[in-house]
Order: C-alpha cells, then sequence, then structure tokens
DNA sequence: CGCGACCTTGAGTAGGCTCAATGCCGGTGG
DNA sequence: CCACCGGCATTGAGCCTACTCAAGGTCGCG
C-alpha cells in the first residue's frame, strides 16, 4: 500500500470543482477558470499519515487541498514538534517552497486527501498573464499569515484552557466554512490529543486534563479522534473571543 | 511635539535608496526602478513609541522601513501583549492592512523611524503591470511567514532560555544584515526586557533571570535597552541552532 | 491473543508566574 | 540645585501551572 499515490488521469475539471460551490470562495471569471485549468497539471491521492513536504527539500508542487485535512509542522532536533497550522479543503499548500525554494517546515496527511496539483512554471506564468489570480495569492498568503499571528498570540499568552477553547472554536469554524460538518456543531476532524498538544505547545498529559474540563463543562464532546461542539458561546467565553470573520476568499 | 510628522516632500529619490547598496537586496531592472520611484508617495518621519497602525482600523498605507525599527504585536482584551515580530529597514510594513481590508494587529515604532509611503491604489497597479514585482512582494509575503513559523517554533516548544538565545541571535543577524551592527557584534537594538518577554511569551521577571543567566555565562552583554553578543557560539548551541540563512531578497 | 495507538489518571517535580521591594538614572519643575 | 517621578533593571519569596514519569484502560487489527 502505497503512502502517495498518483491517480490515473485529471479527475475533476476546475469546471466541476465542488469547492466552486462554496459560497466562502469568490467566483471566477469564465477566462480565470479557462487559465486555472491549463494551470493544473493532475491530481494526487495520499493516504492519512503520508508526508506531503519534509522541512528542507525543495518541491517543485504547489497544491490546492480538494478534500481531506493536513497539517504543517516543524519539528526541534530532539524530537520536539509544533504544529504550525491545519490545512483544509479550498487552501493552498506549498508556496513556501514555489516562491523561496526550499521548504522550512513539513506537511502530512491527517486524513486521506485528494490534491489539485500545480507546478512552478505555472506559477510564474499566473503572475506574468493574470494580475488579479496574482493578487488572490498574495491574499491567502497574507490571510495565513493572520492564522499565524492568532496562534502566536494564543501560545505565547493564552492559559492552556483559553488556548484549547479557542483552537476548537477555530477549526469547527474553519470546518464549517468548507462544509465538512455534519450536523450544526459536530466537526468530524480525524485529529488526536497529541495533535492538539502539539498545536498549543503544551504538553500531551496537560491537554488531556485540559480537554477533560472542557468535556465536564459540557463545553465540548470527544469521541474518538474526533469532537463536537456541545456549547459554543460557553467555548467562546473561554477563548476571550477573537475568532477570524468567515471572509469572501480566492480559490485556487 | 507631534508623534507622527509628514515630513516635507520627499526627501530620498528611489535612485538613491541608501537601502539598495545594501547586498542582501536584489538590484532593480532600470525599468522597475522607475515604476517604484512612482509608486512611492512620500516619506513619513515617526518618533519612538509612536503606533503606526491600529488593531482594527484599516489603512491605505502601505510602507518601506527606510530607517529604524519597529515591531508588531497583538493585544488580549485584558492587556497581554504578544509581539509578533520586529520590522527592519528593507521590510514592508501593511501588506496584510492593504491586500485584506482591515488590520488584525498593530505596529508601533521602537526607535524613531521614517518610512517610504505607498498607497493602495498603486499596489493594485503594480500587479497589474510588473509581474516581477509582484511575484517579490509575494516572496515577501512568504518570507514573513517563514519567520512567524520559527517564532511560533519557539514559544510552543522550547524553553525560556533556549527562547532568548535564538531571539538574540536571529536579531543581531537581521540587523547585521541591514548594516545596523557598529563593531563585529555589538548590535544597538532599543528595546527592553518588556519587549523580550512579549516576544517570548515569558514575564518580565523569568526573562530578566534568563538573560541574567546568558550574562553570567559571558554568551551576551546587557546594557541600557541594547545589548551584545558576546560569545555567538554560545548562544547558537543554547539556541538548537535554527537560523534563516540571509538570502538575496528583493526590496520594495 | 497480543500489540499498537490513543485516552486517562495519579503522584511528584520544576519551570515559570505573581507580588513586592529596591536601585539606578535621566528628566522636570520648584 | 535639589527633590521628585517615571521607566527600566534587578532580586527575593512563595505559589501554581504545566511538565515528567508511570501505570492502566479501551479498542481495533493482524
Amino acid at each position: 500500500m502505497a503512502d502517495k499515490k498518483v491517480l490515473p488521469g485529471r479527475q475533476v475539471p476546475c469546471q466541476l470543482c465542488p469547492l466552486r460551490k462554496l459560497k466562502i470562495f469568490r467566483p471566477f471569471t469564465p477566462e480565470e477558470l479557462a487559465f486555472v485549468s491549463t494551470f493544473k497539471t493532475g491530481e494526487v491521492g495520499v493516504k492519512a499519515g503520508a508526508p506531503l513536504f519534509l522541512e528542507g527539500t525543495s518541491s517543485a508542487h504547489l497544491y490546492t487541498v480538494l478534500s481531506g485535512l493536513a497539517f504543517r509542522y516543524k519539528l526541534l532536533p530532539d524530537g520536539r514538534r509544533q504544529i504550525l497550522n491545519y490545512c483544509m479543503p479550498g487552501d493552498f499548500i506549498g508556496l513556501q517552497g514555489s516562491v523561496m525554494g526550499e521548504m522550512q517546515h513539513s506537511v502530512e496527511a491527517l486524513s486521506d486527501m485528494v490534491l489539485c496539483v500545480f507546478n512552478r512554471e505555472g506559477l510564474w506564468r499566473l503572475f506574468e498573464t493574470h494580475a488579479g489570480l496574482s493578487f488572490d495569492v498574495t491574499w491567502l498568503a497574507a490571510r495565513s499569515e493572520q492564522m499565524l499571528d492568532q496562534q502566536l498570540l494564543s501560545v505565547g499568552r493564552r492559559s492552556a484552557l483559553e488556548r484549547c477553547a479557542h483552537l476548537l472554536l477555530h477549526l469547527a469554524d474553519r470546518a464549517a466554512e468548507v462544509g465538512l460538518t455534519r450536523s450544526r456543531h459536530t466537526t468530524r476532524i480525524p485529529i488526536t490529543q497529541q495533535h492538539i498538544a502539539d498545536t498549543l505547545g503544551l504538553s500531551l498529559v496537560h491537554t488531556n486534563r485540559t480537554l477533560g474540563r472542557l468535556i465536564r463543562d459540557r463545553a465540548i464532546r470527544w469521541r474518538e479522534q474526533e469532537f463536537e461542539i456541545l456549547n459554543r458561546d460557553r467555548l467562546a467565553e473561554l477563548a476571550g473571543e477573537e475568532t477570524l470573520p468567515n471572509i469572501v476568499r480566492p480559490l485556487l
């Protein structure tokens, strides 16, 4: 069983991309859509747990998540891990590598994924011929910087309880944006407590105890590597507000 | 005495910009230089301690630091502060606001500064007419994301001693890149221990004690709101390596 | 049935926090 | 000229949040 597997041919033409139906993505002009179609070179399927990028390597590829989840992280020489953020459908992966050459972080699939593949040369062509789309790329870079800012604020200045509440809210909101919720508040994100700990700069044990408090508070429910938000207001109160609005954003 | 003061007319024409002499910045083509000249609308002088941007406001401006230092930060409602990064000469400030509308962070001058001023419309014109420069803008955005990644790794996973060592090294390296050093290792950065604490997610008292250890180790010297690196290797050892290489980068 | 991945809980420790006081220095106003 | 004040660095004491070590439970899978 291969970790990474190139699917036979292109599966979903951009014209029919299911993500385009979501209202948080700004619509393409027909011309842009045509260009993006040529920009896309194919699709890849990736198994949960497989690496998409490894720190220190340079990759010729650029992906957009079609389905599934991943996370970006960095390691210290002795194995300590810091998760930087999560990649959800519609997110661009690998811009750093494409623009700057070498990756300074790793990316790993959290669930089985399907990714659209672009190549670097295409990105350059995009900048040369489509000012609107290049602006979009920059917009996306700025947005992910914003999310990092938030995350840094959390890790640096919030208590463990605040961090947990904030992260779960943030993840649930983002998942909802791209239609990853089953019912109103049930979010199925295949995440372990170890991931949460490594995201928030906490130890596994302490994360477990802190989530325990949220569970006893009936703010969330935790079930086999996924969670459900029971009391959003309570969580928001603990988190101290501060969530990103759902802005309409560009795709691809 | 006004905090912010618009200097009379343009002072330094881009052709003579002192930053362009530094070897870490990639040279412009004559055509790009001409365009950038029209993109720049003037200069502003700002006093140490003055705000450049406030979270939640939207600004029509975009700056490049000509001289002086600033820092980006976010506040929690109860006043806890997290410093996100430092802005040095050649850095772009305000891209988030220009691209996304509203600022999600504040920026404050650390020393007296001079800034080049651009406006949003100019940025759009840049994307429409200069693919190379728009790529540069994206490159800069990717680079600042990389620095945030590093910072997040530090705050989330390193000990207080490692964090301090890493930050001081990082600041000294960046300062050296843009010629802000007097002698080989003497870095004059007008920073207080409170700034360091807020950057690293530590308390002031603990930061003071940790710096004390570095001082007793003869790794650094601390003097009136500035520091000097005495033993770079020792510091790097404590920090656990991991510094960004000095890549040639675009300017403006 | 055994093993591995994940969650849970207990016990003891320590790194980092808060409160509090002191010293130093430069600026300001009487 | 001096007293005062505010910003910054420093140090002590005690506490608490979060960490480490360790053991045990559950579940799914080969």
